[in-house]
DNA sequence: AACATTTATCGTAATATTACGATAAAGAAA
DNA sequence: TTTCTTTATCGTAATATTACGATAAATGTT
């Protein structure tokens, strides 16, 4: 594959598609989708709710919690995970520009 | 790996996936980011622009297209490529659900 | 027709992701 | 302390992505 180029773009170019990438695996979706509804943001209920191992979606935790959509905060034996609203907010508002700049074309 | 386990997953789920899967790359952030600010919507300067091989940008436009983004229409000898608004309209909409159904916690 | 230009596809090597079981780590409960 | 519960990490195999050069396909130009 030669390197990874990714240093050739830009730091905003490479924040946004690191928040899309948190976001390219259906599990991932399901989870933050999970976390945006239930009002206590329970935790270990994601493996019950998931079709996965406890590993695989610990592992996918860790993606979304990297990336900065998810944060977790120890609560005893067990960790209480929800959705971290500035790095929503930041997304958005990426995404947004390119909304409100498309222009009319073909 | 296993398999692939994505047909576990609601098809709403999926779909969102894809649309971040297609912007989950620096390249593909770029193409869609020079596509939304240029007013003529071509082509061919794509490849000039980004510092990867034409090959390589054919294929990133390739995702884009088959997730929805972007669409492409012959134009003689060339193609003319520019952001597909719908797609958009949904992912965007799919994503604005979380932030106004996102419960405070934590 | 012969040639040039533009884009897509094929073949490929390097790398990254996904998934699982096994195991470790750390606090709670006995 | 011992045991249970909960989550993270390690090791791994299977698969997917990324990137390039080479080549094909299709239209335009001479």
């Amino acid at each position: 594959m030669g390197l990874s180029k990714k240093d050739e773009f830009t730091a905003k170019q490479n924040l946004l598609a690191g928040y899309a990438k948190a976001l390219a695996h259906p599990a991932r979706v399901a989870i933050v989708e999970y976390l945006s509804t239930s009002q206590a943001c329970m935790c270990g209920d994601i493996v019950d709710v998931l079709p996965l191992s406890q590993s695989t979606v610990s592992q996918h935790l860790r993606e979304l919690k990297s990336a900065g959509l998810v944060k977790g905060e120890i609560e005893g034996t067990s960790v209480c995970y929800c959705l971290n609203e500035s790095g929503w907010n930041e997304m958005q508002s990426m995404l947004g520009e390119f909304l409100t700049t498309m222009k009319k074309c073909c």
